[in-house]
RNA sequence: GGCGCGAUAGCAAAGCGGUUAUGCACCGGAUUGCAAAUCCGUGUAGGUCGGUUCGACUCCGGCUCGCGCCUCCA
């Protein structure tokens, strides 16, 4: 029995799907201006671990998840680069699906645009007018009134009230209560807009999901994530703008996944603290930033540091160690009945606890480097697949370059160190010890660890 | 100011009212020509002050510190 934490309750709950054996999500992409950075990261890999867990639980899932490609910040990057806001988020979608792909993210079963979109979320807006939840202000905007809907607040836990006393931003005169959010803005000089009954322009960001969500998976469905700052408000609001128009529940799950910090600060583009997937890729396995991700459970901050990623790295060489020697194909199904599965099973039905599902590998490695059993191997292989890992030939992977390493770099090209090995085994079968001791040094030195056992000499990147 | 989250060993990170988390690092042993890998084993915890309890890292309260949201943000 799968349970989930509910942000909408503040407690786990039974999940129990709208309809029977199937499951509904939706979570909240990227707006595509820049590259994606590991924040992004993890509300991709931590949902596509959500995703492929419901599946190995027996759902049929529908995943859907969005594209935002129209907004203010691709609006003025496209002008900064003097090009069209097309060529601007085709351009950072390619990114994205690039750096997604290399995460061992699938794609989502939908991913929708915005912009194909307008007229879905110009009926929306319309609904809300006749149900007196919109209003068409003197500047020209449409904007939802928060004061009309009487549950606004409910998923953040903020009252009106409270939310009016910390009030940060300058108060727009022309809206008629100040947290009051714009559905439809009015068009501007210079900038992309599409016809409505308002007049010209084009929608506000929190109407996108709302109509997309509907269209792709109906009024109410099951579950909808997205990073822990878009609680509020854009989650608040996609509640707000949903539950306002259709009179019914939303969503029945809620889940948020926690910040990644640096330096204990939250990272982020405003504070301009980030890191881009490609560049950490740049030095990093991206398997070993799947499982940095994934050993921590996802509503945890997650600190990022090259030492993290590095013991990351060491942990998931274990892994990979454990099943090199043992024949233990990919993509097998795993054994359900056996007790480390269970367990696993047991962990991941309880609120997705994937590093406990990590504890589990680890101990089920250590049962194969005793018993040497390829059952067991295969079962590794099998349960860790489930969370997109251990998926490659271990050889590949212990083998390939650490961080600021290069295999174009000459004294590390396998060959290179192929020949070291037989240079190596001649001096050994020689007794020359010394000589065999200096080429391992050397390689050592390369940052190339070798292995001796009765099979002859392996060896793998430090 | 309002609302919320957290504080676990050298580092990272979970569960759990009493019995080994797990990984990395470290130490001892086995193995090895020596190593590495692996196995066996030891050690290192639960911010602070109280309360509940036969018993608390685990429940409750105060305090301290850190973080987040309240503005765009995954």
């Amino acid at each position: 029995m799968l349970k989930i934490y509910n942000s909408l309750h503040r407690e786990k709950q039974e999940f129990v799907p709208i309809v029977p054996g199937k499951v509904h999500i939706y979570v909240c992409g990227m707006t595509v201006y820049d590259y994606c950075h590991l924040g992004h990261a993890r509300v991709l890999v931590v949902f596509d671990v959500v995703r492929r867990w419901l599946r190995a639980s027996g759902f049929d899932v529908t995943y859907v998840r969005n594209i935002t490609d129209i907004d203010d910040k691709i609006i003025r990057r496209a002008k900064e680069n003097e090009e069209s806001i097309g060529q601007l988020t085709e351009r950072f979608i390619r990114f994205m699906d690039e750096d997604s792909a290399a995460l061992g993210v699938e794609k989502p079963d939908f991913e929708p645009r915005a912009t194909a979109y307008v007229p879905q979320m110009l009926e929306l807006i319309g609904k809300l007018e006749a149900n007196g939840l919109a209003y068409q202000s003197s500047d020209g905007d449409v904007n939802f009134s928060v004061r009309k809907f009487p549950g606004y607040g409910r998923l953040s836990g903020k009252s009106l009230d409270d939310l009016r006393a910390g009030e940060r931003v300058d108060v727009d005169p022309s809206k008629r209560d100040p947290l009051d959010f714009v559905l439809w803005k009015r068009a501007r000089e210079g900038e992309p807009s599409w016809p409505s009954p308002w007049g010209d322009g084009r929608p506000g960001w929190h109407i996108e999901c709302s109509a997309m969500s509907q269209n792709l998976l109906g009024e109410r469905f099951d579950i909808h994530g997205g990073g822990q700052d878009l609680q509020f408000p854009h989650h608040e609001n996609e509640i707000a703008q949903s539950e306002g128009a259709h009179r019914c529940t939303f969503v029945n799950y809620w889940m948020h996944n926690g910040f990644v910090r640096v330096d204990d600060e939250k990272m982020s583009k405003s504070l301009g603290n980030f890191f881009t997937i490609r560049t950490v890729l740049e030095r990093y396995d991206a398997e070993v930033v799947r499982f940095f991700i994934v050993r921590a459970h996802y509503r945890s901050p997650l600190n990022y540091s090259d030492k993290h990623l590095d013991d990351a790295r060491q942990a998931l060489s274990r892994l990979y160690t454990a099943i090199r020697d043992l024949p233990a194909p990919s993509g097998l199904t795993p054994d359900w009945s056996e007790a480390h599965a269970r367990r696993f099973r047991a962990v991941l039905d309880d609120d997705f606890n994937t590093p406990e599902a990590c504890a589990v590998l680890f101990e089920l490695a250590a049962e194969v480097n005793r018993s040497k059993s390829s059952a067991l191997a295969g079962q590794l292989r099998s349960l860790a697949g489930i969370l997109g890992f251990l998926q490659r030939d271990p050889r590949a992977f212990l083998q390939s370059a650490a961080t600021g390493q290069n295999d174009a770099d000459d004294a590390c090209a396998p060959e290179k160190i192929d020949a070291m090995i037989a240079q190596r085994l001649v001096a050994k079968k020689e007794r020359n010890f010394a000589e065999a001791d200096r080429i391992r040094e050397e390689l050592r030195s390369l940052g190339v660890v070798l292995e001796d056992n009765a099979e002859g000499t392996s060896w793998r990147r430090a």
